[in-house]
DNA sequence: ACAACATATGAACAAATGCTCATATGTCTT
DNA sequence: AAGACATATGAGCATTTGTTCATATGTTGT
């Protein structure tokens, strides 16, 4: 082995295998900003739970208080609430009051859309 | 209260508040399968983390092997490899082997509208 | 067959997550 | 103002998840 190509592996800090430079370079450069993909990651995680796409499910078919999502879902109003939470934070449903009662429904069209292209997926 | 109404909400086995049947039927008929709504909720959980999606990513970028992929993420090998084998039993992504080299690429088209949903959705 | 390399896998552990229980907040009725 | 009702919130707990470490599997060259 040569006195370069020796080098440049000692240049890889010891990791794993041989020389990928050329590609990392490359696919490095068209890759998102970390704060970006950590974005999209914390986004998919409120769709990574039964309960919450659940919700969302049922908030496509109709504006729906939390009584009802609770009744619907056959648990806790507490459980429900917290899911509602985080349903808002995210901004996926927004909410009115009517007295009492709150009424949730769907924030906007992209939550349709992510939900049917899921369906799509899993479904083949 | 009257007979009836005391009955009703009797009836409603001590969940919370007022009645909710109507709609709860209506929407609970449009419903999809309880375990279709699970598979879908495991679908997105693998979006769910910064590292697949990096890795995900980088393959729609190019089709890279693991070494790649770990030298970009600047992590362990095992780690990149632990992550791989989720997004293939997903079904995301596919390989080939070379030699002792395995190659990883994105199975379909569906990950890159997703992700681009996704995207747009953040940017707001 | 053996050593070197590339990737995969299992166990263990720390961090994150979702639920429950108790209680708080906000609204209406009387 | 008080009680009933609808929803929200905080702490605690059990489960899940992602990483690391050590090691296994599979491939190539000698």
């Amino acid at each position: 082995m040569d006195d370069t190509k020796r080098l440049m592996e000692e240049a890889l800090d010891g990791e794993a295998g041989h020389d990928h430079t050329e590609a990392v370079r490359r696919v490095s450069a068209q890759l998102p900003e970390e704060d970006i993909l950590y974005d999209l990651a914390d986004f998919f995680r409120i769709f990574a739970d039964s309960t919450r796409i659940k919700i969302l499910y049922a908030l496509y078919e109709s504006e729906l208080c939390v009584g009802a999502i609770t009744q619907l879902l056959g648990m806790t109003q507490s459980a429900v609430s917290h899911q509602l939470r985080a349903l808002k934070q995210s901004k996926l449903v927004k909410y009115r009051r009517e007295g009492k009662t709150i009424f949730y429904s769907l924030a906007d069209e992209h939550v349709v859309t992510i939900l049917a292209q899921g369906m799509e997926h899993i479904e083949e």
